[in-house]
DNA sequence: CATGAATGAGAATTCATTCAT
DNA sequence: GATGAATGAATTCTCATTCAT
């Protein structure tokens, strides 16, 4: 049995998906979660908690699909091109992830929390790639390291937008192709 | 002077980078620009009219600022430099721009007429890349071409972001230099 | 023609005197007033100044009817007396006054700004007194007779509140005598 | 060890007293006495219940201070002035008094069964300072002792709400001062 | 005895829009 | 062209209360 708030969670993210931040609004989340208003408000007191909460489980879950593309048997390339991978958000499962992605940044924008909070997962993002970089090749430039893993975050981050809102400029397999060129030369590269 | 609605529009755009999408309302609008609540419908009858116009004018502006960058006595890469550099989008006064971006960027991830705008732009400034690439070392394969642009206008949209919301992991100067690094690279490989 | 605010004034008094100032929501005014919920916020953009607007306006008409209490042609204690009696606050048309007295006290003694509106209101009062005092009687020492004033004023309230609310051991005709009895000691003292 | 229902009755109390009749909801209450909200209601079903009783527990308190400034071994003098003094409410500990008096003032104003409380309490309090009074000069004329008791308590009231909302028009000593001169001359007129 | 989930009504406020002037 | 009054729906939030555990 999911557990209320779960399903509050659930409905949250749902609606931000579907008509973004500004189309959250608690009598929707009650409405789509099939309880009373009152019932939100009794879980998460204000809109921000439950937004705020609503976006902290899709980063953990988020987080926790990124830590399963890492097996500890992987050798360092394979796990930089899985992680590479769940970056892009392709695919229509991945495509929550992408949206709320999205939707942060906007906020980020214009609201400093949001953009603190973001900021940490992103240095965390980019530590990852530039350890799994160093992993590949180890005793390279470890500065030069750090500028690939900037540059390559970047990058993905670039395609991840295009193929989420211009999907006839940016298919899938351009984004992944894009992609591959980007890792091939960063792996070969003397 | 200001036409009444130019002042409008200002007032929109400031309230849009200001609190983003949803702070902007139009009593705000009408009280930011010194008018009455009804001059403001008089000039755009619904809010959305308001926005779309008020987009459109960023918009324009901002094409105009990257036309302006490549001057017909320009060679292909001082064009390409000083593109990419506006596209950048660093410094205080080009803030607005990203901002603005990043707002339909999110508002496109969920409403397709934004993202049939925003696409048509993009799809645009693609294009720009490519023929300025192609132009600085004539007779490269095209498609080779094609695929540098579309990773080049990637690189530069995940700078700009990054450089927006997180100035301690992306400052300036750092999202300069990968993306001088990215271009040197571009201009000389083989 | 009553004007529209003027109509909401009186409803927000009436609703004040017949159920206390937690019986004031914007919703009873407004069908109080036969309008919008929205009209009423069109006029006092919140309820608190919706509540000082109609404090400020019954408190300019009492002390307007104070005023009218000393006639340039009548004698000092012709003045003083009419004043006192209006103070009393007896009579079922004065009874708002006195019901709004009382409010504003409550709400004085747990709100600052409450407080010193009331606390101005009430200094003045005292200097009307003392002033109509000493000229009844020249030459007296003039502390003495600031102190008559402020026992005086606080006799008066005393036997306001005693006669609004309990009218079984304050009826009318004690309070009118007992402030008599005071009156005739200071108008007759050595 | 205070019982439980006690520490919600300080606790509405105190919350009377910093907010006023309208700050009070169950919510805060169990809040600042660090109990469930349910906890609260299962000592006192409905709010008025907790109400009346928070309102009764001060009543009770009250009640005992006055009858302790009556001991057996003092001189009618001597209580009578000592039960002024209590009446006066002043200073910090008896401020809660006060405020709770005016409160119930205001609703009693409004509110039938809590003027026939108040009205019942004021009754004996005009009794008491009657029968001192009459204590004092025995003797005297019982129709004029209970008309100076009355003046005397209405004097009382109105200083003490001027000395609870207006600290700087009476100060605690020009109250105390404005008492004594009527007292004395209470105590010895002829 | 006590908790906490859930409800439904009501609170103030903001909003975009219509309309008469 | 422009104003401001008015509306009605929607916003978040707080409230007292009921009920199952």
């Amino acid at each position: 049995m999911t557990t209320a708030p779960q399903r509050l969670l659930d409905a949250v993210i749902a609606l931000l998906v579907a008509e973004g931040y500004e189309g959250v609004s608690v009598r929707k989340v009650a409405t789509r979660a099939g309880v009373s208003i009152g019932a939100v408000q009794h879980h998460f007191p204000t809109k921000d908690a439950m937004l705020t909460a609503a976006m902290a489980e899709a980063s953990a879950a988020f987080q926790h699909r990124l830590a399963a593309r890492v097996p500890a048997d992987a050798t360092a390339e394979q796990a930089l091109r899985a992680v590479c991978d769940e970056l892009l958000g392709l695919g229509p499962e991945r495509r929550t992830a992408s949206v709320l992605w999205v939707a942060r940044l906007a906020r980020a924008s214009v609201d400093e929390p949001t953009a603190r909070t973001h900021a940490e997962e992103w240095r965390d993002i980019e530590d990852l790639l530039a350890g799994l970089l160093g992993a590949t090749r180890p005793g390279r430039d470890p500065s030069g390291v750090r500028d690939q893993a900037g540059a390559l975050l970047a990058l993905l981050d670039g395609l991840a937008t295009a193929a989420l809102v211009e999907p006839d400029r940016m298919p899938s397999e351009r984004a992944e192709r894009l992609l591959a060129l980007t890792l091939d030369r960063l792996l070969t590269e003397p």
